[in-house]
DNA sequence: CGATGTATTGACCATTCGGTCAGGATATTG
DNA sequence: CAATATCCTGACCGAATGGTCAATACATCG
């Protein structure tokens, strides 16, 4: 709740540059360690304790940091929401279709590959009812959503792509893609594999994309 | 651990058939609650106290029955890899691609569609890195999948779909399918929905057979 | 009716949970 | 060198965790 944004930026950064480098760079251990456990336990499962293991920190520097472990799961939350929110802002109608569900299924998918454990948060979150995000889906998220279905539509009624409900092929893409991040020990279960390489990454990229493209009638840009 | 079978087999059904369904009726009732709650808040977040709350039981009768708490979360599991394990039990290389395909989505579908929490369930523990279902991904499922997909590339060199790489196109429906129970409350904040009606998810899997079917150049059966 | 087993559960246990806080460590300032 | 302010953390708190167990409730049967 107490959003203690920077409580050192009084004096302390004039002269003395290493204490906010220290601080910065623990900041940047929690966070990172406290994604890869809220993503492997979901919020209630995940415990400080955990993840302060994983920081190497003592747990109470945990806290003196992040104030509260509500706070340190709403901020990882919105942190994914920003990386989220850059993607594929700047669409129009008179864009090339293919051009544009490529750079989606390709940008989606590297959002997932870049940031596996944060992809896998956030899905934690919705699988448990999305209690944290109720009303960013409600709100911001759907609208982002209505504008580009309302693109694919028009797509639609230009005979650019066949006369599908653009929902669905939003969530067809954004499943399809989160799929790699989410499922990922799935993946390398069935496949046998240790990881999935860039080439791996490239080819399914490759895949969704022939697929979806092709499934929707649009046409390949070059 | 111990697998407590049925220690009442032993005279109590003779003739106090009474007993026998009260029992069936609790464990009934356990089994539906930590399905729900494990859906929710994954293995680690789930508490047997909640379970025995939404069971309208002391906890203690839920460690009679269940044993422990590892034990209830493993016969879940088990008994939703045996709701998955009837799928698509039996295609043939001589089977329509079209049908098979579109058969595969529907049952998919109603899979996830009636038994979302167990869905739920499933996809936290691959979330949390399944660390008890590793054995059954690397063995059981693998093969599951691998058969399939021989069938799939052997349909592609007889020229009834196109060459894709039949384990994407097996996680492509995979993904497409579970994603309206796992990210149920994505899709319904996005949409604006109180719930999925069966209208939605007969449109859902029309949209979905059309697309993948023709995405990958499998022409409809009729 | 006892006798005999099973079914049930409240009380309890050690451990872990998120969070607080006093006070020592450390750095910056005059 | 103090003086001061911030950083850090071990010790601790009440609550909740999974699990145990002895005592009770109950049904069946001779």
């Amino acid at each position: 709740m107490t959003e203690r944004s920077a409580p050192v930026d009084k004096r302390a950064k004039v002269r003395g540059e290493t204490s906010g480098v220290t601080r910065r760079r623990n900041e940047q251990e929690i966070l990172v360690a406290a994604e890869r456990v809220f993503a492997r336990h979901g919020y209630r499962g995940a415990s400080l304790q955990a993840i302060a293991e994983q920081a190497d920190l003592p747990k109470s520097n945990v806290l003196y940091y992040m104030g509260s472990k509500r706070g340190l799961y709403v901020r990882l939350l919105e942190r994914m929401m920003e990386r989220w929110n850059a993607l594929l802002d700047d669409i129009s109608v008179e864009d090339d279709p293919a051009e544009v569900l490529e750079a989606f299924i390709r940008s989606k998918m590297q959002l997932s590959r870049r940031h596996p454990e944060g992809s896998r948060l956030f899905a934690a979150e919705i699988l448990g009812g999305a209690p944290f995000l109720h009303e960013y889906l409600r709100g911001e998220l759907r609208d982002w959503v209505q504008a580009r279905a309302r693109i694919l539509e028009q797509w639609s009624e230009r005979g650019l792509m066949d006369p599908v409900d653009p929902v669905w092929l939003i969530f067809l893409i954004w499943s399809a893609t989160q799929h790699y991040a989410d499922f990922e020990a799935q993946v390398l279960g069935i496949t046998g594999r240790d990881e999935l390489t860039d080439a791996d990454v490239e080819e399914i990229t490759a895949f969704l994309t022939r697929v979806i493209l092709k499934g929707c009638g649009v046409s390949p840009s070059r």
